[in-house]
This record gives C-alpha cells, structure tokens and sequence, in this order.
RNA sequence: GCCGCCGUAGCUCAGGGGUAGAGCACACCCUUGGUAAGGGUGGGGCCGUAAGUUCGAUUCUUACCGGCGGCACCA
C-alpha cells in the first residue's frame, strides 16, 4: 500500500509536499540547515511534539526553536533539564531511584529516592556532569513500550517507584519511554532531539525534602529543584531578580527599618516595635473606616472558651491538634480561640433577632491562636498568634447574593486603596472531609455561585478546597512582583448556624435559621503587613510609612527652626521626627533614606531665614523648596488615608 | 510535623581542640558641613542550650531549642 502524499502547512502560509508520512527532522533541514540545528521541537496543528513525531496525515506545522517567545518552549528546556539531571544522578549514585522531574515556574525539580542525603556539595557535581552530559549531545529517542515489560524492566533496575507509577497509569495510556545515552525514563514528553540542545542556561538552586506522591503518610523523596532558561541572559535576568525578591524581605526590612522582630521564647507571635505598630494601627484605624461606612457592628469576644463549646461548634474533632488547650485549676478544658465565629454566633444569640435585624455584620479584630506546626511558621506571614480583620454576616438565604456583591466591592476598593488592583478570585467547592449533608453543600454552593457571578468578578475554580463547613471564594492579590497572595476570603456557612443554634424569627412569625457569611479582606493583619512591605519594598506611601516626615538640619544654627517646623508638622497630624544630630547633611539624607522616610524637610541657615523648607522625596534628585506653612499644607493633604473623609 | 542546611558582637560574616576577629552600627572627642557614608579614639561576645569525648570544647559527637529552604499543613 503507498503512502499518501501528505501537505503541510507553515506558520507563513507556505505549503511543502512530501510523499509520505515525514518529521520535523526533515523538514527543518528541507527548510534550511539553520533551522535544522536550531529546531528543538515541533508543533503540528498547535500541539507540541517531538521534532521526530512522524507526520502521518496534512498539518499545519511550526518548527519550534529556543527563541520562540512561548512558554512551552520554556517548559520543554525545563523539562529536558530535569531528565540531563537525574541522568546525571543516576551516573553520580547508582543507588539513587527516580521519581517523578516536572518543570515548574522558573524551573524543574527531580525527587529521587535514596538513603543517603544528598548534600550542598553534591549539587555541584552534578551541576558540572550535567554539562558534561549536554556537551556529550546525547540523542533523544521516544520508544514506546509494552506496560508489562516496562513494570517489569523497572522492577529489575530497582526502580521501584517508576513501576509502581506505571502500575497506576490508566489501561489505555502508551507506556513511552524516552532514551537520552545509556539512561532512560518513563515518560509522556515532548523532548529535544538531543541533549546538546538543552544549553547552559541552567542552575540547580536548592535542596529539599517532598513526599511521594504529596502525600505526608508516604515516604519522604529528596528533591533537587534548579532553575533553566533560554541563554545565559535570561538565566542571569532571573538569579538577579532572586536577590531583588531577598532585599524586600519583610523579615530583613523588619528589622532594618526596626517595625517588628520576633524571639525564640515567643516562637510565632510577633514583637511589635513602635514603627511597626504604627503601620498596623494606620491599617486597623483605615479598616474600622470602611467597616462602619459599610454598616458592620465592631464587637469584641472572649479568647478562652470550654471545651464544649468547640466540641458543639465542630471544631474540637476537626482542629484539636491545631488549638491551644488549657486545664483551668479545675476540672475544665479550655481553648484558645483559633477563630472568632462560635464568639460571634453568642453575640447574635443574645436577645431575639428579628428578620427585619438581618443581614447583621459583626466584626472583629479578632486576635486568634492556632498552634501551627513548626516548619509552618514564616516571619510575620505564618504565625501562631495573629490578629484577623474578622467579620460574620448574618443572613437569609435571600441576601446571599446581595451580601457577597457588597463585599465584593468592599474588598476591591480596600485593596486598591492599599495599591493592589489585580485580584482573582477562587471558588472552593466542598472538600472530602465536611460538616453538613450534601442537600444543604447543594444550597450553599449554588448560592454562592450565583453571588460570585453577580458579583462581576472572574474567578477560577478550586476543587474541594472548601472550608469544612460551607464553599468559600478566595481571594487573591497580585503584588509588585508579580506574585500572588491570597488574603481574602468569603465562605458560606450553614452548618454552624445549625450547631450552635442561631435562630430568627421570619416574617411567618417562625423560627428560621439564619445563613452564616464568614469573611475577611485583609486576611490576618501580620501577613498583610507582610505583603505590604515586600510589596513596597519598605517604601510604603506616605499614609502607611511609620515615619512619613523627617525635618534635618545643615547646621546647629537652624535648630531652633527645625524645632518649630517639627512641631508644626506634628499639630497638623503628621508622623514626624526631627534630626539636629551633629552629621552632615549627606550622612542625614543617607540614613533617612535607607530607613525609607517618604520626605525630608532640609532646612539650614538660608531656609530659616526666609521661612521655606527644601523638601526631599525619598530616591528623588531633586529637591523643592517652599515656604514652609505650604509644605505643611501639602504634605497634611497628600497623607490624609484613603476614605477618611 | 518531615527532609536538608544553619546558629560566633546589635547587623553581615570570617575563624578554629589551648576561652575569639573584621566591616557596619554604638559611645566619646574633633569637625557647623547644602542633599545617599568627614576624621580620630573607645566599649562591646558564657561562640543557641544541655550532655558526652578529651588534660582541655566555642571548635568533635549526640539530643533539644530556634532560624533558613522546601515538603506536608493552613478552619
């Protein structure tokens, strides 16, 4: 039987005829020998394949190269660049079991099996066998194998986690396996040609434990993460923006600009120093703002309940491991709140509420303690004791969706105003393990569906994620470096409301249950102070900057002036401190720069005479000079929160 | 919690079986200087905690505590 003849199609427009069934390889090297050593893969009818995939019938074709902007692109170099290193493990530790090598963001990771650890130095030498394996330009070849045989070859080499990987592959995948040298892999690719191709962008960064398959009951796998890009530039581009990521640190600017710092006798809770706590005020102070304006009740409820009390709201089953428990002198258990909404529902029991009460929003800043485990805690970000910008809305079923816009509005304006105006949103269905039957799931995923859709925001699904009593939205900002933090939060409640019998009287003269909405936008006030500060990488604006005024003199002869400029900065409402220390002018604006004050008044001989101030922002080369009653004026309006008037 | 690494002055870090060093910071003195480091002098450490090995441990071993990077967790 012959071949038919078969058409392809390039990305120009231009068409190629062969008489039968032909591969990228050919192609390439039909279309020119720069593209045939360039072509790392290709693409056929838009899905990507390895350059030898046989074209069997007419496509439209794009040989792919290392300069093809996309991410896939990235993602095969990445991926090539985890097989060349489990090649080179395997070389280096015979004893080493593969596992599973994705690429990731940025990079690939391997986890391999092995008794021994593997230490910062060994890095190295697989680093350099690495390149010597893509200096031996090994070719890469794609076989397809017989499941059995494949389960049994892999059972033989010691490869126990492959084979029983294998063994959970679906009947009817194709068992490929792909062959670089004398090594080879299970594997679905696409890959390069050959490993020459991959390049020397690459870089292996750290070490790291993982489980199998993710799971914490499994064994424990060591995992060699790198990094990979397209040429050394990009490879470059990246380990310099890394080291920018470890300046804005919350943890190192913390303690440069001396906001916080936290103590091992403390592990997990915050020491709040006056600069820090000044933030954290502006931030509570703007909250409780727009929490009024948007008709929630502040409360304030008790840190220490019995144990009943966690028991009937569900938590004692589901959290004990996580709470803080305490015996009193007696005979009773205690808990320390690990969240504020059973507090809540005994505020809204109080007294008898009517529908026409409904919706009613208690707040809280609700300061809360979980006992989170050690490899958990993060700086300011991941604490034991924290502070949430709480809130439960109570309901009928009928203000769900009304409720959820609202505060989807709320949230959106609150993050701009902190400068955040990328946010996405998750939807969490429910998740295995839950209160609360599957009609009353159907009710409340349903309701909140319906909310987040007329809420007019994109979101995403999150499968299972669900709190253990109802669905929740997620939300998550977007900061200055692109990475994404999720603070906010909205979940639908109608079990606890059942638990711990919340009830109403409707218009039916009957008691109903109320629906539960338990959220919050900034999250925890710790973590978001956090985000704030790697967000602005210390140089917060000038309503949230601890020290928003410095008034410096050139010389001693100013003082007495700087003295009355100081105070009336400090009369108008201004956060301001002085600097009459013997130093020179450059030593001042030096340290008042790196401790990130927004504005510098200079003031010396010339300015006290004729009553201006120069003023200095911070980073700026230039400086302004004005008289200094305007200076005052300005700076008061330009600090003044957002919603404050 | 798990795996790996780390813990020396306020900070960043060097050192190394015979009880320690640098830079910055700090204090004092000189300098009154015009927008990102003026000069000099000086003080400062139970080398994370506890046990073990040793004539002797900050250095080697072990355990614990804490930190860092991941994993797992995150109501």
């Amino acid at each position: 039987m012959a071949d038919s003849p078969i058409r392809v199609t390039l990305p120009d427009g231009s068409t190629r005829d062969y008489a039968g069934p032909v591969t990228g390889t050919t192609i390439a090297a039909d279309i020119g020998p720069g593209l045939a050593k360039a072509a790392l893969a290709i693409r056929i009818d838009g899905q990507l394949v390895d350059l030898a995939a046989p074209i069997a019938a007419d496509a439209e074709i794009a040989i792919v190269t290392r300069n093809d902007g996309d991410d896939e692109v990235l993602e095969l170099l990445r991926h090539d660049a985890a097989h060349v290193m489990a090649e080179a493990v395997q070389e280096l530790y015979p004893d080493a079991q593969v596992t599973f090598g994705p690429a990731i963001e940025d990079g690939f990771y391997y986890d391999f099996a092995r008794d021994e650890p593997f230490t910062p130095d060994d890095l190295e030498h697989i680093e350099k066998r690495m390149h010597e394996i893509v200096a031996r330009d090994e070719a890469i070849h794609r076989e397809i194998w017989d499941r059995q045989q494949a389960i049994n070859f892999f059972k033989d080499k010691g490869e126990h986690y492959k084979a029983e990987h294998i063994e959970t592959l679906p009947a009817d995948v194709d068992i490929s396996i792909y062959r670089q040298g004398d090594w080879l892999d299970l594997c679905t690719g696409p890959h390069l040609p050959s490993t020459g191709k991959l390049g020397k962008a690459f870089k292996l960064t750290k070490l790291s434990g993982a489980y199998w398959r993710g799971d914490a009951n499994n064994a424990q796998l060591q995992r060699i993460y790198g990094t990979c890009w397209r040429d050394k530039k990009e490879l470059n581009a990246y380990l310099t923006m890394i080291e920018e990521a470890l300046k804005r640190d919350h943890r190192r600017l913390g303690r440069e600009m001396s906001l916080f710092h936290l103590q091992e006798e403390a592990a997990g809770s915050v020491f709040w120093h006056p600069k820090g706590w000044t933030i954290y005020r502006a931030c509570e102070d703007y909250m409780r703002r727009r929490l009024e304006a948007a008709d929630y009740h502040e409360i304030k409820t008790p840190q220490l309940y019995e144990r009943v009390l966690w028991e009937r709201s569900g938590h004692w089953e589901k959290f004990r491991d996580d709470m803080f428990v305490l015996a009193d002198a007696g005979e009773r258990v205690l808990g320390l709140k690990p969240m504020n909404c059973p507090g809540h529902v005994q505020v809204f029991r109080q007294g008898i509420k009517s529908y026409r009460d409904l919706p009613l929003r208690f707040a809280e800043f609700g300061s809360c303690m979980r006992n989170e485990p050690s490899g958990a805690l993060h700086g300011i970000m991941r604490v034991r004791s924290f502070t949430q910008d709480d809130a439960h809305i109570f309901c009928t079923e009928d203000q769900i969706v009304s409720e959820t816009a609202a505060f989807c509005a709320l949230l959106t304006s609150v993050y701009r105003d902190f400068g955040f105006d990328d946010v996405l949103v998750k939807f969490s269905d429910r998740p295995p393990v839950r209160a609360g039957d599957d009609a009353t799931w159907d009710r409340a995923e349903t309701a909140l569906r319906e909310a987040t859709e007329a809420a007019g925001l994109p979101y995403e699904m999150n499968p299972g994620e669900g709190a253990f009593y109802g669905p929740k939205l997620e939300f998550v900002l977007r900061d200055a470096i692109g990475r994404q933090w999720q603070c906010g939060t909205l979940q639908v409640d109608f079990v606890l409301p059942e638990r711990l019998d919340a009830a109403y009287v409707a218009e039916d003269g009957a008691k109903h249950r109320p629906v539960m909405l338990h959220r919050a936008i900034l999250g925890s006030f710790e973590r978001f102070i956090g985000i704030l500060i790697e967000n602005y990488a210390g140089r917060l604006p000038l309503w949230l900057a601890p020290v928003q005024v410095v008034v410096a003199t050139i010389t001693g002869e100013a003082d007495a002036y700087a003295i009355q400029v100081t105070e009336k900065c400090a009369a108008a409402g201004l956060r301001v401190a002085s600097d009459l220390r013997n130093e020179k002018i450059n030593y001042k604006v030096r340290e008042h720069s790196l401790a990130k004050v927004p504005v510098m008044l200079v003031v010396g001989g010339r300015e006290a005479e004729q009553g201006t101030v120069a003023l200095r922002r911070l980073g700026g080369k230039a400086q302004e000079t004005l008289a200094f009653d305007e200076a005052v004026s300005n700076l008061t309006r330009e600090a003044a929160p957002p919603a404050s008037t």
